[in-house]
RNA sequence: GCCCGGAUGGUGAAAUUGGUAAACACAUCGGACUUAAAAUCCGACGAAAGGAAACUUUCCUGCCGGUUCGAGUCCGGUUCCGGGCACCA
């Protein structure tokens, strides 16, 4: 054993040792419970990133330590191959996205192994191989034959000059990001998943997903948003005939405050109205300008104009008028809304600004309403009442929706209606890099899904595209075929699908990621899910999380997959955070630069005011501080700490920063003290060593007396903590416990009275830094395997019992408690542990007697094992 | 705009159920060792006031208010920051 620590050596030798022998393949059985340990896996953007390090070092804890507790534990990766960043690369680079993606997964792959996690590589999986989305293709042509998928005209961002569809990350402030010209809206035909369909199941089922955090279960409940509304129709007649204008509220209660209807740009009515109003005509254009993004939407000015159509109010049959307004939206609900100025913030500004009428229908007790400004309490549902509302007058929320409704019922126009936010999830996206949508448009026989004996439908690979329209649809060898039904000349489709789609099922995949027969092999699917326990960033919080589930319903439709859920416990990790710099470009667009190219100049808080490009030393701007991205070039390449320290202190380091669910802004400070106390660990080992391999590390624990029980007593106490602190996740703490353990191991060694009792000595260093070993194995597993060999613990760590304190060694013969006046600290008193409450109450008293000032007591607070708070 | 989080010393953070705020580290400063530097070891380290000193007192968990014997923790309000908002993944 060198007396030097050498990470770089160690860390080679244990990771060829893992791979020779196979350590984290998984295989089914072995009579131990199995423990499904799943990170998300990561988009090959090129380098790993300081949020994929914390990402994978938590899910390499949990399933080192479920290991050593006594698990089967499968932990694999696999690459989010498909994606928009492959193309842009593409472009700026003139490669093909699949050499590039190819590139990026072998640098990355050897990152992720350099890491030292243990991960079943024989099991990865490769979004953007056949062998992967024939399946996936195959899933598709079954919903569509079921009528789970179907076809209807949604609205994308359209840059008019490139000609092509733009995903909302590329609109910024309403312009292309590479043309620059103004955005605007357009229908396209797409096909959808009727996840609408599983709302109800999605939402109940949230309720039973107790390993989930709250906040992301509130999150989806919100974004599921189950709501109990009216649907309701205001009758018009219009070129003489009898119409209806359906609306859909959750505020029916008042009705009777409408002044005004506000439909969709798009609504039918609008563009009836727009055909003999040529200014309509012009804002129903203006309405098409910009992005689809709803943060967009929400926050742009409201405006609205008169159709000089006229509806019936339901109830008292009085003239409403109607308005466009460019803040609803024909993809939602109805596509129009009743307006209540004078109860909904919204239409209240909206009739301020165009000076519509605001009609006060509910009244709080004791607020006084006012036309003149806003107040919170006009919108209150729960306190409210009906006024001026005819009959309804003095209803409250709840009973003047159930009259209201049944009013409208019996007329005919209307009742009440569950609606949830949830839309259907639409999959088609006009680009080249990604899964093709595996159906046939024939003229005879309209959309035919690609018969199972010709899946896959191979995306060619050698395609290089240049950012004007799908490149696919400008390859007749792509999509000219013949159709499968009637075999005449048929088109293919050259959509592709939602990158959302591929993270939707690969957990699933895993269990049996070579299967050639089907999606997955029902009995690998069958023993190794549900995840036991899934790990990814909280961005993923709704979208990818909601999808994963629903695709989970869709596989067990069709008997593929065991359970309701996928996941049975999750862990958010927060963001790893970066401040971001950018320069400004002749045309305006914003170039990123990588915070390891600029140096910062800071206020005295820490925060970046000022930076210079390092190359020039020319000014560059500050920007916010982001979640480390691709596209703002804010990622911190975790490659120099390893290289410059190890695997075990980027491990060690990334976790004492501070627990996985918190936010973390990226600093590399305390990188070196994480180093120091690695390096501390190996050079204390080496010192012992001789004493553990001696026999008398080999006496009875439990008579130890003097210091030697007092240090016993911390590590035990200490173990303790670190075992609650891993149950909970929180592994800094578990890093803080052994950083104690350390110290009170070397105090020991070094104290003067320890070689008097050499027996007892050696037997308490032993134990203690077998515990402490094992205690750090998950986050810093090389040093920690090389360490347990070389002092003669066992052959291997990985498999090493998992350490629980003893009850006996923290026995206390006296307990130090907390002395307080009127809450305030006044001191300690030590009492025997069998001390009455009594005995306690005279020693507090009488240590406390100085700051009472001779004031009457008044009570004694007594918090057993920790405080007595004397009030006077 | 809407939904979900967060804010504690110079820094990362701890305090698990309402019970000693700042554990464990980082940085800094002082000392030891050294020709010197690095490394290592020992010590100090929230703020203010008083004291020669030991020490004492007061204040302190973004801000304002409330509940409680006692609040970082619970309740109401508010500011700032981060995540998501359906085509970034």
């Amino acid at each position: 054993m060198h007396s030097q620590y050498q990470p770089a050596a160690i860390e080679t030798e244990i990771q060829k040792e893992w791979e020779e022998s196979g350590a984290f393949r998984a295989l089914k059985g072995g009579g131990k419970p199995k423990y499904y340990c799943l990170s998300m896996f990561p988009y090959p953007s090129g380098k790993l990133h300081m949020g994929h390090v914390r990402n994978y070092t938590i899910g390499d804890v949990l399933s080192r330590y479920h290991r050593m507790k006594g698990c089967n534990v499968l932990q694999p990766m696999g690459w989010d191959a498909f994606g928009l960043p492959a193309e842009n690369a593409a472009m700026a680079n003139n490669v093909a996205p699949a050499a590039w993606t190819y590139s990026n997964i072998e640098y990355m792959k050897a990152q992720l192994k350099s890491l030292g996690l243990g991960l079943d590589w024989s099991r990865e999986v490769t979004t953007c191989k056949p062998e992967y989305y024939r399946w996936e293709q195959w899933l598709f042509t079954r919903l569509f034959e079921k009528g789970v998928i179907y076809k209807k005209l949604s609205t994308v961002n359209w840059d008019p000059v490139d000609q092509t569809v733009l995903a909302n990350e590329q609109v910024i402030d309403g312009r292309g990001w590479r043309s620059g010209a103004l955005v605007e809206k357009r229908e396209i035909p797409m096909y959808f998943f009727r996840i609408t369909q599983y709302a109800e199941e999605l939402l109940e089922d949230l309720d039973r997903l107790e390993g989930w955090p709250e906040q992301v279960k509130t999150m989806q409940r919100n974004w599921i948003g189950k709501s109990y509304g009216v649907r309701f129709a205001f009758p018009c007649r219009l070129d003489g005939e009898l119409d209806q204008l359906w609306v859909y509220t959750t505020r029916a209660d008042t009705i009777m405050g409408v002044t005004f209807v506000a439909v969709a740009a798009e609504h039918p009515l609008a563009l009836r109205a727009a055909r003999n109003n040529p200014d309509l005509a012009q804002f129903i254009e203006e309405c098409r300008q910009g992005g689809i993004a709803e943060a967009d939407i929400a926050t742009m000015e409201k405006k609205g104009m008169d159709t000089g159509i006229r509806v019936n109010h339901p109830i008292t049959n009085e003239e409403v008028p109607v308005w466009v307004g460019n803040y609803v939206l024909m993809g939602y609900g109805e596509g129009a809304v009743m307006a209540v100025p004078a109860h909904d913030e919204r239409d209240f500004h909206f009739a301020k600004k165009y000076g519509l009428p605001i009609r006060q229908s509910i009244q709080v007790p004791g607020e006084v309403f006012s036309a003149d400004g806003w107040a919170e309490w006009y919108g209150d549902k729960e306190k409210g009442f009906c006024i001026d509302s005819g009959k309804y007058d003095g209803l409250n929320y709840q009973q003047a929706v159930d009259a209201i409704s049944a009013d409208l019922k019996e007329k005919g126009l209307g009742d009440k209606q569950v609606q949830f936010r949830l839309r259907d999830w639409g999959i088609s996206r006009q680009r080249y890099w990604g899964c093709p949508i595996p159906v046939i448009h024939c003229g005879n026989c309209g959309d035919v899904p690609v018969p199972d004996e010709d899946l896959p439908v191979v995306l060619p690979e050698n395609v290089v595209p240049d950012g004007a329209g799908s490149p696919l649809a400008k390859m007749p060898e792509f999509f000219e075929t013949t159709c499968p039904k009637c075999g005449g000349k048929a088109r293919r489709e050259t959509d592709t699908m939602d990158t959302f789609v591929e993270s939707s099922w690969y957990y699933a995949r895993y269990s049996s990621p070579g299967c050639e027969t089907g999606m997955v092999e029902k009995k690998a699917a069958e023993y190794w899910l549900p995840v036991d326990q899934y790990i990814g960033g909280i961005e993923h919080a709704i979208l990818h999380l909601l999808y994963a589930r629903f695709f989970h319903k869709l596989m067990r439709d069709e008997g593929l997959v065991p359970g309701e859920e996928p996941f049975r416990n999750l862990l958010t990790q927060g963001m790893v955070v970066a401040p971001t710099f950018y320069r400004e470009e002749a045309n305006g667009k914003k170039r990123w630069i990588n915070p390891a190219e600029v140096d910062v100049e800071t206020d005295p808080k820490g925060r970046p005011v000022g930076a210079k490009l390092k190359a020039d030393g020319g000014p560059v701007s500050v920007g916010g501080i982001e979640k480390m991205s691709k596209s703002k070039n804010n990622g911190v390449d975790p490659q120099g700490i390893i290289d410059e320290y190890g695997a075990d202190t980027a491990r060690l380091f990334m976790m004492f920063a501070s627990p996985p669910e918190q936010s973390l802004e990226w600093s590399d400070a305390g990188v070196k003290g994480a180093f120091r106390f690695l390096r501390g660990l190996w050079g204390f080992a080496h010192e012992i060593r001789d004493m553990l391999a001696s026999e008398m590390a080999g006496a009875a624990l439990s008579r130890v007396e003097g210091n030697q029980k007092l240090a016993r007593r911390e590590i035990h106490l200490n173990l303790k903590k670190a075992n609650d602190d891993y149950r909970r996740c929180q592994f800094n703490t578990v890093i803080s416990a052994a950083m104690k353990m350390l110290n009170v191991l070397e105090d020991l060694h070094r104290s003067p009275g320890s070689e008097a009792n050499r027996v007892d000595h050696a037997a308490v260093m032993k134990e203690g830094f077998g515990i402490l070993l094992r205690m750090l194995s998950p986050v810093t597993p090389h040093i920690s395997q090389k360490l347990w060999r070389e002092l003669g613990y066992g052959e291997s760590i990985l498999d090493a019992p998992w350490p629980e304190h003893e009850e006996d060694a923290l026995v206390q013969d006296e307990i130090e408690l907390v002395v307080q006046v009127n809450g305030k600290l006044r001191g300690n008193v030590s009492v025997a542990r069998t001390a009455s409450r009594e005995e306690i109450e005279v020693l507090a008293l009488k240590a406390a007697e100085k700051y009472m000032e001779g004031r009457p007591v008044k009570k004694v607070i007594v918090v057993p094992g920790r405080l007595v708070n004397i009030v006077v």
